[in-house]
RNA sequence: GCUCCCUUCGUCUAGAGGCCUAGGACACGGCCCUCUCAAGGCUGUAACACGGGUUCGAAUCCCGUAGGGAGCGCCA
């Protein structure tokens, strides 16, 4: 299946469980897992579960259910073990201790006992002073006495890494192609909290390059710490993984995704009743180009997937395409995979008579309140239709429908003949009269599901 | 403020100097089909942010401008 000069590519989604997966997320996951399926290579889960405080075992576990929902099964991960293990961060203690040592050890890294307030502080004034706020390196030259004080005084130190001046970070980004940085623009930033546990920077690059990924697929919002954690690999001597930087995802209102737009969390979708494969074949072309234009199955993704055409420019979600592919979803079940995706008790003959006429399961229970229930008030449009009728027409409509016995057919050759009307003129009022809508299935189906008495009931009221 | 990134129809994108009178998909409009809607068929509206270069020739290369975004965190 991998093309013939691609080798295989091991990558990995590195999702932290301190909230719900949203889409965003959700797509560089697929990204990276196709890449990974196209190359006949490796895709990695790794929980970073760093924050103590805002991580939650419900987040991870809600996170795994919505990886598996969307089919992205991972080769390596905290369920399956793998060869890199473990594979949350919370348990790796042990690895990170080792090179915190290493690094101490060759001066590559020190410890900085400056207090939140006082880094705030400095921040704020460089800031004023029009300059960027970089951490002004005032621990970097302390004595082993002058650490040994402050420790004897209970400061509790963070650890920092000693960023080498004068250097060119350069990297070819996989959608960017290539950067430069300067290392003389990277303050030495924080590897190792106060209390001990790893720092994003640290824990994230280190364990990419221990856990053999090649290629690293996340949001542009990483592009600038990039050269920061090429630079820690570098000092560590660890293996650097190729990077890559997708254009973020934004919402309709063209901001980046966010927790704050709330209805983009793949539960939500899911919930709502989207069928995976939809949601797939919406993530697969945003701010990305298949070779294809049409549905993919998800077994076909692999091999359509071109990284390649990875975009660099933001993409905008919305809705109405999602709608699209959730449609053309629906079509591909079968009858039975429909009536399990309904969730509900529905004949065969109603599911086929309304099939298409649903793309959420609400559209579904709209459509059995129209058989079994209680029609919802008129609109507008419906409105017009029956005041257009008048009351003689339902008039002759409930002695019509006495005559049929429920076929529309009778019905609406006794009423044809008694009215003079024809084709919409004598169709819609009725459909609007015994559905509520001015358009729908099948009407004559749709009466024969109906209980006479709420057909006759329907009629009657205009009459 | 500094560094970096981005900019093709309303939206997602194709386009790697001539194949572009800029293609496709979604959405929207029209027509056909049809008792309605959907589906299907046909069809229409609609974009290279702007300004300068380079070139016989630029959406494609270079330089500016504008507008968006990100990073500079003991958050990831």
């Amino acid at each position: 299946m991998s093309s013939i000069n691609e080798s295989p590519v091991i990558t990995r989604f590195a999702p932290s469980p301190t909230g719900s997966l949203h889409l965003g997320n959700a797509r560089t996951a697929l990204f990276s897992h196709l890449w990974a399926r196209k190359s006949g290579g490796k895709f990695i889960l790794r929980i970073e579960d760093t924050d103590l405080t805002r991580s939650q075992d419900r987040f991870r576990d809600e996170l795994i259910s919505d990886m598996l929902w969307l089919g992205l099964e991972w080769d390596e991960g905290p369920d399956v073990g793998g060869p890199a293990g473990p594979y949350c961060q919370a348990q790796r203690g042990e690895f990170y201790r080792s090179l915190y040592q290493q690094l101490s050890a060759r001066d590559l890294a020190y410890p900085c006992f400056c207090t939140a307030e006082q880094l705030e502080l400095s921040r704020k004034l460089q800031r004023m002073a029009g300059k960027p706020p970089r951490y002004a390196g005032t621990c970097r030259g302390l004595t082993a006495a002058q650490r040994a004080e402050r420790e004897a005084r209970g400061l509790k130190p963070t650890l920092r890494f000693a960023v080498p001046g004068d250097q060119m970070i350069e990297f070819t980004d996989a959608v960017h192609g290539l950067q430069q940085f300067a290392s003389n623009d990277i303050g030495d930033f924080i590897i190792r909290r106060e209390d001990g546990t790893p720092a994003f920077f640290f824990c994230n690059a280190v364990d990419d390059s221990a856990m053999g990924v090649t290629q690293v697929l996340r949001g542009d919002d990483h592009l600038t710490n990039t050269p920061r954690q090429i630079m820690l690999l570098q000092a560590l001597g660890m293996p650097i993984p190729a990077y890559g930087h997708v254009g973020l995802l934004t919402g309709e209102d063209g901001a980046p995704l966010s927790k704050r737009h709330g209805s983009t969390s793949v539960q939500e979708f899911r919930e709502r009743g989207f069928l995976s494969i939809a949601v797939l074949n919406q993530l697969f072309r945003l701010g990305h180009a298949g070779d294809v234009d049409g549905w993919l199955a998800a077994a076909e993704m692999p091999r359509h997937f071109r990284p390649q055409h990875l975009g660099r420019a933001p993409a905008r979600f919305e809705v109405s395409q999602l709608m699209h592919w959730q449609k053309v979803s629906l079509e591909r079940l079968s009858q039975e995979d429909f009536r399990a995706w309904l969730a509900a008790d529905d004949s065969p003959e109603f599911i086929d008579l309304v099939r298409h006429n649903v793309v959420l399961p609400e559209d579904a229970a709209a459509w059995r309140a129209v058989v079994q229930g209680e029609l919802a008030p008129l609109g507008a449009e419906e409105r017009r239709l029956i005041d257009a009728a008048g009351a003689g027409f339902f008039a002759d409509a409930t002695l019509a429908y006495e005559q049929s016995k429920g076929d529309l057919k009778v019905l609406t050759q006794f009423l044809k003949e008694r009215t003079g009307r024809k084709g919409p003129d004598l169709f819609m009022p009725l459909r609007v009269a015994l559905t509520g809508l001015a358009h729908g299935p099948e009407l004559a189906q749709l009466l024969r599901l109906m209980p006479p008495e709420t057909a006759r009931r329907r009629l009657k009221i205009h009459a």
